[in-house]
RNA sequence: GCGGGCGUGGCGGAAUUGGUAGACGCAACGGACUUAAAAUCCGUCGGGAGGAAACUCCCAUGCCGGUUCGAGUCCGGCCGCCCGCACCA
């Protein structure tokens, strides 16, 4: 019997679905719902890896199933094709950006293209394409006219040897990650997307997101970080004029202030420098103190006294002195606090260390006034106000609530909400992105670019640091669309965070003459099925939420969210190997003999150090090609869904895929020799398989509506072996005919899993067209159900015996017959029943002593 | 430190959401086929005790306690691991 080839059957179908462009999804409607689904597009590496092919073969299940559902399904693929790695192989003496990266596109659509995937590849665009970032282009101007983009000065990572700013994960310890020069601190006016405007609305919207994992939805309601407080003046005491303003969320505490404190940049602190050398030079300390999140950590707290002093607002007299600390935070709130030591970790810190007064103002519920003391630790637990005047006896929300109030009638401020969230900073000093499309004029100050795209040159060289545009010869050269005198083009480009924030909605009509044809955008969005990796939970996710509502706001689309369901999946991982000398080596070169894991070559024993995500560094990387050559397409998609939960890492071994591969040839040993279609006929083996099939078909559906892919692949192994079980060897024409059933939902059933599987089996039981075209198969409620029980007999809640009864028994015949049963009865023997417990269809419990 | 999640056989994981713990797969072991091996097929497979056997009983979902007729699932307290944020006032 000759064994199914994969190598021969995956590219024949591969190459009929493209001929017959099955996975186009038509603009018009006609009415079928549609049904949107994306996976986060990949950023052109060159080089598919097992990660892909997961996220991918994910989200072909969902697009299959759901065009078999009837549903007009838009499945596309594109490129994250800007950004660093094609610019920094250049400057390593790689070849130009754009070749690279065009070149790395067509290697990988190639491997993209063997996984098989239903996707409609008409749409495909790269964000590097001129088409692409010319439309970003013009809806960056509006958003510039609307207000939601603009310049300001701050404060980057300057790697002085590369002349480029860097992002702070590209800091390491205080150094740049490719040259080692120390990090500077430096100021450049830079562009900005207000998101800020949006963050009340970005966490209200979460609630409606409830096809979006909590989890996320909890990380990026942290990130943006509301908070309720006070922003209230202190005035100061004494010859200088005016206040300092402070944030604060503990109003209630107001009365155990000892101190202000302001943060190192504050204009307060910059103004006291002027005259006080000593001020001068603690500044200049702590900002010179490290970049990087640990030095933050281990950072001990620091201040000066400033000699300044503020009076309370509520007590007469009584006046604070304020400091420069290095704890404070000048991007949040308003860069300055009150410090109340008795109830804040850090203010109890810092007033230990500098010996301020520590007062207790909050009393915990049952403590008692004389004794309790915030000497050694503050509290910061809820309970009554005291030594508070006017808020005395008071619960602290209470005690807010009252201590605003009063701040607000003596008109030293109001209640305010803060946001943990800052303005988008996109500016890049980088060539390889997208143009920021203004010139600079002389005489015009900043001017939007009139002629869209902004093309990068490609003429530019890598053989010197820094940005590449500013040593173009000529390109930033250029005249003032508003009074034609000449200017200077923008040498930032945008972040590439920018490209993706948009990209779903560009493939509702990747060929639009404007960025969104909005009556394509209009049908297609939201995004119903979006998957990919949780690292982009918070950062591209939420920038995504934000420039489709800004998007929304200036009238190129309609929605406010853009993806109605989100799943990230897990990784893929696999074990990794070190041999005795400690290097490590390929699971190519390892093999397991017996219990242990020895080298290949020299069957010396090798240390399996743990199953970690595949990467190049520790050498356990599977390459995808190799596993198609080996086991075929099929097989791999099968194994990378089945084994664990997918939002959930994923073990690659060997014999996963080998026992995926099992299976599809023995489900092609079902087909090969035909499915006759047997005929009419009472058969209990025939009922009892259709039964089978049917709770099948429902199971499968389910398992695919709920992202449960592993439990539904065990599902279909679980029916192979009841399809072994009904022979159609000497079957009677019911059976035959039921196995034909059976056989025929199968091949769908296995489609979105094993698709080019599935077509050749889709042939055998005469099935028409593509399988990949075929409805999906009906299941009947009554031959799905289960109509016989297996109910456990418990009795003081141990398992006893067994009732095999009808579904849908009542309550107390159950009882009846569970009480004759001869089993039950050995075990209540000289015992009194007390009460029985039935649960219908499910379960027996008799109470006895 | 704050927030969230998880802990089940040798391993990945199931468990109808409070109702037969261990589906399905991997590994391992036994058998069939074969001159032999591979492949394939069939079977066993949490631990313990009893029995020739069908089977019966006890223990078991990180640990301790609770609620309940009944707990892997709910509650409280520990222990361990993972993720996010991190001086956010």
């Amino acid at each position: 019997m000759a064994r199914y080839n994969p190598k021969e059957t995956e590219p024949k179908w591969r190459a009929a679905w493209e001929k017959a462009q099955t996975f186009r999804a038509p603009a018009d409607p006609g009415g079928k719902p549609k049904w949107y689904v994306l996976e986060m597009f990949p950023y052109p590496s060159g080089k598919l890896h097992m990660g892909h092919v997961r996220n991918y073969a994910m989200g072909d299940v969902v697009a299959r199933y759901k065009k078999a559902k009837g549903f007009n399904v838009l499945h596309p693929m594109g490129w994250d094709a800007f950004g660093m790695p094609a610019e920094n192989a250049a400057i390593e003496g790689g070849s130009h950006p754009k070749t690279a990266t065009y070149a790395q596109i067509a290697n990988m659509r190639e491997q993209l293209k063997t996984l098989g995937l239903s996707i409609d590849w008409s749409r495909e665009f790269a964000t590097c394409d001129p088409e692409y970032y010319g439309q970003q282009q013009a809806w960056f101007l509006a958003l510039l006219k609307a207000g939601l983009v603009y310049r300001k000065e701050a404060e980057v990572n300057w790697d002085p040897v590369d002349m480029t700013v860097l992002a702070n994960e590209q800091v390491i310890d205080g150094r740049g990650w490719r040259s080692g020069a120390l990090v500077e601190k430096k100021k450049l006016t830079q562009w900005f997307l207000r998101i800020t405007k949006y963050s009340d609305d970005l966490i209200e919207g979460l609630k409606g997101l409830d096809r979006w994992p909590d989890k996320v939805r909890l990380m990026q309601e942290n990130w943006i970080g509301k908070s309720r407080g006070l922003k209230m003046k202190f005035h100061f005491a004494g010859e200088r004029k005016g206040s300092v303003e402070v944030y604060t969320t503990r109003p209630d505490t107001l009365f155990g202030a000892s101190f202000l404190a302001i943060a190192a940049d504050h204009p307060l602190a910059l103004d006291v420098a002027k005259s006080d050398p000593g001020a001068a030079a603690f500044i200049k300390g702590v900002k010179q103190g490290g970049v990087s999140a640990a030095d933050i950590e281990a950072g001990e707290k620091l201040g000066y006294d400033t000699g300044l002093m503020v009076a309370h607002p509520f007590e007469a007299g009584k006046t604070l002195p304020v400091w420069i600390a290095n704890f404070v935070l000048m991007d949040y709130g308003t860069g300055a606090i009150f410090g109340c030591p008795g109830h804040d970790q850090r203010d109890h810190d810092f007033a230990s260390k500098y010996k301020l007064p520590i007062l207790p103002v909050v009393l915990p519920p049952g403590a008692d006034p004389a004794e309790f003391s915030v000497a050694g630790e503050p509290y910061v637990g809820p309970g009554k106000i005291y030594n508070s005047a006017f808020l005395d006896g008071l619960e602290v929300e209470a005690a807010k609530a009252e201590a605003i109030a009063r701040i607000e009638t003596q008109a030293d401020g109001e209640g305010a909400t803060v946001f943990r969230l800052r303005d988008w900073g996109v500016s890049r000093q980088r060539y390889w992105g997208c143009p920021i499309p203004v010139v600079h004029c002389a005489k015009c100050g900043v001017v939007p670019e009139d002629k869209l795209p902004v093309v990068l040159p490609d003429d530019v060289t890598f053989d010197k640091p820094g940005n590449p545009l500013l040593r173009h010869p000529t390109w930033r050269h250029t005249t003032c669309p508003n009074c034609g005198g000449k200017a200077e083009r923008e040498t930032d480009t945008l972040d590439t965070f920018v490209d993706s924030s948009w990209y779903f909605a560009r493939f509702t009509n990747p060929d639009a003459a404007v960025p969104i044809d909005k009556a394509a955008a209009d049908y297609w969005l939201p995004v119903d099925n979006y998957i990919g990796g949780v690292e982009h939970a918070v950062l591209h996710l939420l920038y995504a939420r934000f420039v489709t509502r800004a998007l929304k706001d200036e009238g190129f689309l309609s929605v406010a969210e853009p993806f109605a369901g989100l799943f990230t999946q897990g990784m893929v991982t696999h074990e990794a190997y070190k041999n005795r000398n400690g290097e490590w080596i390929e699971p190519a070169d390892v093999e397991r003999r017996g219990d242990v894991v020895v080298d290949k070559e020299f069957g010396q024993p090798v240390v399996v150090v743990g199953v970690e995500k595949m990467s190049k560094s520790k050498k356990n990387v599977v390459a995808p090609e190799d596993i198609f050559d080996a086991y075929g397409v099929d097989s791999a998609r099968l194994f990378v869904m089945s084994d664990s939960p997918p939002e959930r890492d994923v073990q690659w071994s060997t014999g996963g895929v080998e026992g995926a591969w099992r299976f599809t040839h023995r489900i092609w040993g079902e087909y090969e020799n035909g499915v006759p279609r047997g005929g009419e006929g009472d058969d209990p083996k025939a009922v009892e398989l259709r039964k089978h099939t049917h709770r099948l078909i429902k199971a499968i559906g389910d398992s695919i509506e709920q992202f449960r892919f592993n439990t539904g692949i065990a599902r279909l192994y679980e029916f192979l072996g009841t399809l072994k079980g009904a022979p159609a060897a000497g079957a009677s024409p019911a059976l035959l005919a039921a196995r034909h059933e059976a056989l025929s939902a199968l091949a769908r059933l296995i489609a979105p899993y094993t698709p080019h599987l599935a077509e050749e089996c889709w042939i055998k039981v005469g099935g028409q067209g593509f399988v990949a075209d075929a409805p999906w198969p009906e299941y009947s409620e009554s031959l799905a159900a289960e109509d016989e029980r297996i109910l456990p007999v418990q009795i003081n809640g141990k398992r006893r015996a067994e009732l095999k009864l009808p579904a849908g028994m009542s309550e107390a015949e159950v009882e009846k017959i569970a009480l004759s049963d001869e089993g039950v009865l050995r075990h209540l023997e000289g015992q009194t029943v007390r009460k029985v417990i039935v649960v219908k269809d499910r379960i027996v419990n008799i109470v006895a002593n």
